[in-house]
DNA sequence: ATATAAACGACAAAATGGGTCGCTTAAACC
DNA sequence: GGTTTAAGCGACCCATTTTGTCGTTTATAT
């Protein structure tokens, strides 16, 4: 029990822990022992599990770096499967630096037999993910920028940041900010934070900051702020505030689909003729509905609402026009 | 180390083992105990970990339902911060029953005390993702169908499955299948099979499995069969065998985001006037490029090449015509 | 009904664990 | 640069725990 205690105690690789640290938090949690049995224990746990110490005087101890996760239960071919799916899945939508956290697990995931006895089938030969989008290139981050970011962030406090602001021409400025959540948006990572003193938040791209420095002082958040609130205006997703009741037009393939996968509980479809099929749903009015009509080209026709559906006859006439030009 | 290799062999709540097997598998790695040692471990044990026994004879042992993760090295804050994002990403991206096997892993991430001493803030309260796409309602999948298809596919047996086809009128059909793969696509599951004796390769959508039942004969996998090939053939994926030299005029924020998450690492970006900007890019000529063309709506008009433009310039009349219709 | 195998209690010998102490060594501080 | 402080480590020894053995009980299978 002590020994698993001090197992979970020591941390992996970057970061170490010393074994008098060890001694008090394990009184703390009231397993009184010698300190030297807890170097003991060091010692003979580091005989089985990858561990290491450096050289200093107190000893820090750490999980060897690229040490493999250990868990119980042991993760079954079920949740391994998972993983993997999991794992092709973020590839693109999450940041290297940050995506790189859950390696550990990925990691195991592919460790874990797929059969007892049977050859040594990867599962990369079994397992696709298509990705429903094309696939962009997430902007890197600088990891230690990100791990001043995240850890400010969640130890809530202010950071002084230099940031390159996407208007070009301008330097980047630095100054002082309260972090007070992170929105992930098409692959790019943002920081939602007040800055200086100022009490409207703001959101920064974390791939656009070039230094960061976590400051002593605690950071406030702005009363009655709400994130959803703040993500819905501030990002542009909500353009109505009432959700829409869409009535749609579809045909081909996309009826299919669309009733395996409805867009929400209460859409109800019903056939026109036998090319078309009408789709009623109410759905919140966003940018997202409109990229996503907008994708199906001529298979769907907005019916109603009215506004809606002017909106989308400008939009394809005005594409009519532009192709119309000579290039 | 002996206790630590039992509770790895412990399994999960709905699979159990017994004594017997522990003391053999503990044997195979060369710790030769007495059978009744492990009795005894696996007692002492269930006294500090949520190890559950059923009253049948050879008692089988298992973690009981609901046993949190317990891991080694733990979990830090960043890992925890990472498991969260991923946890929002995929909600509506997976189907439950599949991304149910994870949720020790998200409930450990949640788990994690966001700082040493501060608020029990939440982290539903920092952290959020925006869906990239509009969010549809993944088609439910019978969980116990699902875990034969899982394990068929890993243990490369056969499976009896009742498959509702998509064709209406037709009703369900049992055949047995040669399980090949697994392919995710638009928050549909679907198994890439053969069915019979047949060699040619097909896909049926897990969720329209009514029944599966585990045969004993082998699987056997179609001579050179190459999954990607078969995605990009039978999915509909690819369009045309050669990349496309794709030359795009966009304009608005577009041009912002597009230089911060390119399409590919040769995308290059040249300013035409003040409006405009041209991008030039190779990619694969795909169904995912045409909808991102179509999603961009009247701020992308596609340049290059040719025959892309013509098809981009005919689905926007088509559209337009469309609209033009009265309701 | 009988055979088989697993679980469990009891006991004793063996092994190991952990406190104490003193020595050594490396930081830290004046 | 010397002194202080604290951590690591080897050694010793007693108490506790561990584990093999064996006999009994109980449930499952034949």
């Amino acid at each position: 029990m002590r020994q698993w205690a001090i197992l979970r105690a020591v941390p992996r690789h970057p970061r170490r822990v010393d074994a008098p640290t060890i001694h008090s938090l394990l009184a703390h949690r009231g397993i009184e022992v010698t300190l030297r049995t807890v170097q003991r224990d060091l010692n003979a746990l580091a005989t089985t599990f990858p561990l290491d110490f450096d050289q200093s005087k107190p000893q820090g101890w750490c999980w060897r770096r690229g040490a493999g996760q250990l868990e119980v239960p042991s993760m079954d071919v079920h949740a391994a499967l998972t993983f993997n799916l999991v794992e092709q899945y973020m590839q693109n939508l999450l940041p290297r630096s940050t995506l790189s956290h859950m390696s550990p697990w990925f990691d195991a995931a592919q460790g874990v037999a797929v059969s007892q006895a049977s050859t040594i089938t990867k599962w990369r030969d079994k397992l696709r993910v298509i990705p429903h989008t094309l696939n962009k290139i997430p902007a890197p981050i600088n990891p230690s920028v990100q791990a001043t970011i995240y850890n400010g962030l969640l130890e809530e406090r202010q950071i002084r940041v230099t940031y390159r602001a996407i208007t070009t021409g301008k330097e980047a400025k630095t100054y002082s900010v309260h972090p007070i959540g992170l929105v992930v948006m098409e692959q790019v990572v943002y920081l939602v934070c007040t800055v200086k003193d100022y009490q409207d938040a703001r959101f920064l791209a974390v791939h656009r900051i070039d230094a960061a420095q976590q400051l002593e002082q605690d950071a406030i958040k702005p009363a009655n702020f709400d994130m959803d609130e703040f993500i819905l205006r501030e990002f542009g997703i909500r353009l109505g505030e009432a959700p829409l009741n869409l009535v749609l037009r579809i045909r081909g393939v996309l009826a299919k689909y669309l009733a395996e996968t409805p867009v929400a509980i209460d859409q109800t479809m019903t056939p026109v003729d036998a090319e078309w099929t009408r789709v009623e749903v109410k759905v919140p009015d966003t940018i997202q509905l409109r990229s996503w009509l907008r994708s199906l080209g001529p298979d769907a026709v907005v019916e109603a609402p009215g506004p809606l559906r002017q909106e989308m006859t400008h939009e394809s006439q005005a594409l009519v026009n532009l192709y119309a030009e000579q290039t």
